[in-house]
RNA sequence: GGCUCAGUAGCUCAGCGGUAGAGCAGAGGAAUCAUAAUCCUUUGGUCGGGGGUUCAAAUCCCUCCUGAGCCA
């Protein structure tokens, strides 16, 4: 039976151009979605833009254009994004397409038609910015305005809203987490949305009267659809839903959400509680990244120290960005950017341990062993050490990739490429190539082996340099996948190797 | 104000009841196949402060300090 996996990113809502923190989400995505695919596993990988909002129609009005003129602008940038970091995304969804709206008609209908939501009114404080509602005792004065705890400013609001029943969810919700300890992850986000639902959960406005901006209420044109339901139904809209689709069926229990920590809670705790009420089955898990800071300061225009997609991968290449970004820190933490750090991870780990494994090896095989994959000898035990650590590292990585904890995949993966150096210091085909051609022959034929199993650990991260890797030693497209990983798949012996390139060239520091 | 998490070598962090660890940086050495890359050895910490439990605490408990976060 074939495997599945169902990986989405938030659809981002388009007030501002990617960032780099939105780069980051889509990229943890892209290397488990890519990892999985290598795999085995029938893999879907949606991202998207979530379009609607009363922010969206101000801002359109400012611009002076449509809303949809200016979500169509800006969704595009965000497709831009998926062409400059190599995202590989199976589909993108827009809330604005009509199989959407339709999707999350039908699931408002489901709703309405068990009696999860009901049509009352309502009185509160509503800050436009932050498409909340705050109460009396939460706010403070300022020039005459209410100001949220966030600093958003409120406004008084007075209308005729649909409300759906949280609050009869609360002990379902707890009972869920305590069944299924890894829904959320990290532990100490699960920790927080415990304790916030212990806290008491209220029955939650899901209607708008005053902006027009969204999807209809059906049956009620007079409201639409509050942009949390409204967008969060896009992980099912992408399946199929409403129909009983193959993919619903097989990719839906699989589903990680990847969201930054500040939407855990939509995700957490009301995205599970709508899906109960309708009688869905709830994703696999939700796991919340951290932020990027840049050298120990938050990102801020004002403080000019933005640091956009493009710059990075401008100044340090594609790869060397993907590398990094999930390389230095845990994905859960948060973490601070730091342009030393970054050429101290890339010099070390790229150029020098990895980048020069494959140089030497290859240049050393062109130079003094025919320009030709070796044909190996009996193994000796060193040769078997290695071979054995390449074995066990597939199995290592992949379980911390089940963690989304991509450090820890990379740090086992550098950590063969560093038995490899060691090896080639003891073994020293160059005083072999005296003393014994067969031996060095043997010897050659097992670096250019890890380096293969190397090359296949490092396609999810860095795509095209690893595929680069592959090429320098041969192996064909159909190679690629870890079905060909460890030691039941070898390479061909005395096919002609072309001369070698360095892969990952220094970072050389001015001054 | 309540709750959660964190505070361990210069830096980033692992260890979470049994003689303090890794990577990077620093120091010394070896090698010369290679992008002066690599390999070996090594300096360096009363594990935030204080108190307690225990034969034994970085590890458990209490308390305080500092930082981050969630909720009021």
């Amino acid at each position: 039976m074939t495997k599945h996996f169902y990986i989405t990113t938030p659809i981002y809502y388009p007030n501002s151009v990617p960032h780099l923190g939105s780069a980051y989400c889509t990229l943890a995505c892209d290397v488990l979605a890519r990892f999985k695919r290598l795999d085995g596993y029938n893999v879907k990988f949606l991202t998207g833009t979530d379009e609607h909002g009363q922010k969206v129609a101000k801002a359109a009005e400012a611009a002076g254009i449509t809303p949809q003129k200016y979500v169509d602008e800006i969704s595009q940038a965000f497709r831009d994004l998926s062409t400059l970091m190599n995202f590989s995304n199976d589909d993108f969804i827009r809330t604005t397409e009509p199989r959407h709206h339709r999707a999350a008609q039908v699931l408002w209908e489901e709703l309405l038609r068990r009696d999860e939501i009901y049509l009352d009114k309502y009185a509160g404080w509503y800050a436009v910015r932050d498409e909340a509602f705050y109460g009396e005792d939460e706010l403070t004065e300022k020039d005459g305005k209410k100001i949220a705890p966030t600093g958003a400013e409120c406004d008084w609001v007075e209308e005729e809203s649909y409300f759906f029943r949280l609050s009869k969810w609360q002990e379902p919700l707890l009972k869920f987490y305590e069944d299924n300890p890894d829904f959320i992850a990290p532990q100490s986000r699960r920790n927080e949305v415990i304790s916030f639902v212990r806290g008491g959960l209220k029955d939650l406005s899901v209607s708008r009267t005053t902006f027009k901006w969204g999807v209809p209420v059906p049956g009620n044109d007079k409201h639409i659809m509050y942009v949390w339901l409204d967008a969060l139904t896009n992980y099912i809209t992408a399946l199929g839903y409403p129909d009983t689709t193959p993919d619903m069926q097989n990719f839906w229990p699989t589903a990680l959400h990847v969201v930054g920590k500040d939407i855990l809670r939509f995700h957490a705790v009301y995205w599970p509680a709508f899906l109960m009420a309708a009688g869905i089955a709830l994703p696999h898990r939700i796991f919340a990244h951290g932020w990027w800071t840049v050298e120990g300061e938050k990102m801020s225009k004002s403080l000019g120290n933005v640091i956009a997609p493009h710059n990075l991968v401008e100044t340090y290449g594609l790869d060397q960005t993907r590398y990094f970004l999930l390389r230095d820190v845990p994905f859960g933490n948060d973490a601070s950017f730091s342009h030393t750090q970054m050429i101290a991870r890339v010099n070390a780990e790229l150029a020098n341990n990895l980048g020069n494994l494959v140089q030497r090896t290859l240049s050393f095989i062109q130079k003094n062993a025919d320009a030709r994959m070796p044909q190996p000898g009996e193994f000796a035990a060193a040769d078997q050490t290695l071979l054995n650590q390449i074995e066990s590292t597939l199995p290592a990585v992949r379980a911390h990739m089940d963690a989304q904890e991509f450090h820890k995949a990379l740090d086992a993966t550098i950590g063969l490429s560093n038995t490899a150096n060691i090896y080639i210091d003891e073994q020293a085909p160059w005083a072999l190539r005296k003393t014994d051609p067969a031996r060095m022959v043997t010897v050659l034929y097992v670096l250019c082996e890890t380096i293969r199993n190397l090359g296949l650990l490092l396609l999810p991260f860095i795509p095209d340099s690893a595929a680069k890797i592959l090429d320098a030693i041969g192996v064909g497209e159909n190679a690629r996948t870890f079905a060909s990983y460890g030691l039941t798949s070898r390479l061909s012996p005395l096919v002609s190797l072309p001369a070698p390139q360095p892969i990952f060239p220094r970072i050389e520091v001015d001054g």
